[in-house]
DNA sequence: CGTATTTCTTAAGATAGTTCATTGGTCGTA
DNA sequence: TACGACCAATGAACTATCTTAAGAAATACG
């Protein structure tokens, strides 16, 4: 029932005073969801920053054909929403659903630019932590033009062999791009060499 | 020789006064490039984020094949530098290119941690600027996974038509991850159908 | 203006990746 | 215990994309 982990994660990058917790503490919510729970799902608006404390989520997209696309998977102590649609206030084209029971902390809209006005250093935190996202997703791109699918996976289970351990390869085949019979593949290949 | 192309995009955000504006004034640098100028090379570390007034540039990555994927273009009154090495200091694994002759300003490290603490609300800008520009990746990301090179490339056409008409399809092709040759073959599928 | 260089196109054969149908294993739950 | 849902694996036929090589067209530059 504690927000310290937020704060934990937040003074990884700068010192809070008891004040600027005591300010968080208030606009700060508390949850636990289940299993296959979406905490958002295509045409609602997207409500929240959602700080990931246990568990793990899937981000996606379904394409006209019904198909899945996983543009990305969160864990612990990381961040995940749809930020365009968080601050556009339009409806989102993505699915953001738990694919672990999950205990999360969120900040809704209003909350967090009330707590931007009043810590203002969140600014700077947040920028910080973008940034790192920003060359994170570049280096993803950076990969999907250059590599082979077979790159993809290996540098996927050297990049995050935690996630790469906790999900179904059918879930990793949909974040490289691949379908998961090719994945398959790929998998007896790297066995057998 | 003016700095105000930059200070009219920071005012698309926030105002700034006199003040701001001459702090401003004294830590950013005016630069002509011509075509074909690196303002960033593999192995150097990444000083300045750069502000494109006029012209256009690659980012680029070469892989062990001695073959260049581009990571992104960058045109006027759009921001180009690599974020990892410039605030890690580390040697860049990245070129930046000028496919244009074209007219910058830079702002060194310290500088920018210089006006980021006399101008506080820069943190703010810089945050939305770089949200923004992670939506635009993560929908990039999204295409790569989910789309086949026909379908990227109509997209590429929709989504910026000047850079399409500006850039020799071979740039085009190497950001989109196909060979030219491949690219040349859509081409030819598109204009007979 | 002419020549060098870059860019675009074409095509044939090779490789990477998909699709579809099927099978067997594992796990939660009635 | 059995059932259904989900997941991993497989093979064959198909499609997308790459490789290589060559010539044609466009552009840069002295």
């Amino acid at each position: 029932m504690t927000i310290q982990p937020l704060i934990d994660h937040f003074e990884s990058y700068l010192p809070f005073d008891e004040n600027e917790k005591e300010l968080l503490q208030g606009r700060v919510t508390h949850r636990s969801v289940k299993r296959r729970y979406f905490i958002l799902q295509e045409g609602f608006t997207c409500k929240h920053y959602t700080f990931v404390v246990e568990g793990c989520f899937r981000m996606f997209a379904v394409d006209t054909k019904g198909n899945e696309h996983n543009i990305k998977f969160t864990i612990e102590n990381d961040w995940i929403s749809d930020i365009g649609s968080f601050h556009s206030d339009k409806p989102s084209k993505l699915y953001i659903e738990a694919i672990e029971p999950a205990v999360i902390l969120q900040i809704e809209q209003q909350d967090l630019y009330f707590l931007y006005t009043h810590i203002p250093k969140l600014n700077q935190i947040l920028r910080v932590i973008v940034e790192d996202k920003y060359v994170e997703l570049q280096n993803r791109v950076l990969q999907n033009i250059s590599s082979t699918a077979l790159e993809r996976y290996l540098a996927f289970q050297e990049q995050y062999p935690t996630l790469s351990r906790r999900l179904p390869n059918t879930q990793i085949a949909s974040y490289l791009g691949i379908t998961p019979e090719f994945l398959s593949k790929l998998r007896k290949d790297i066995a057998s060499s």
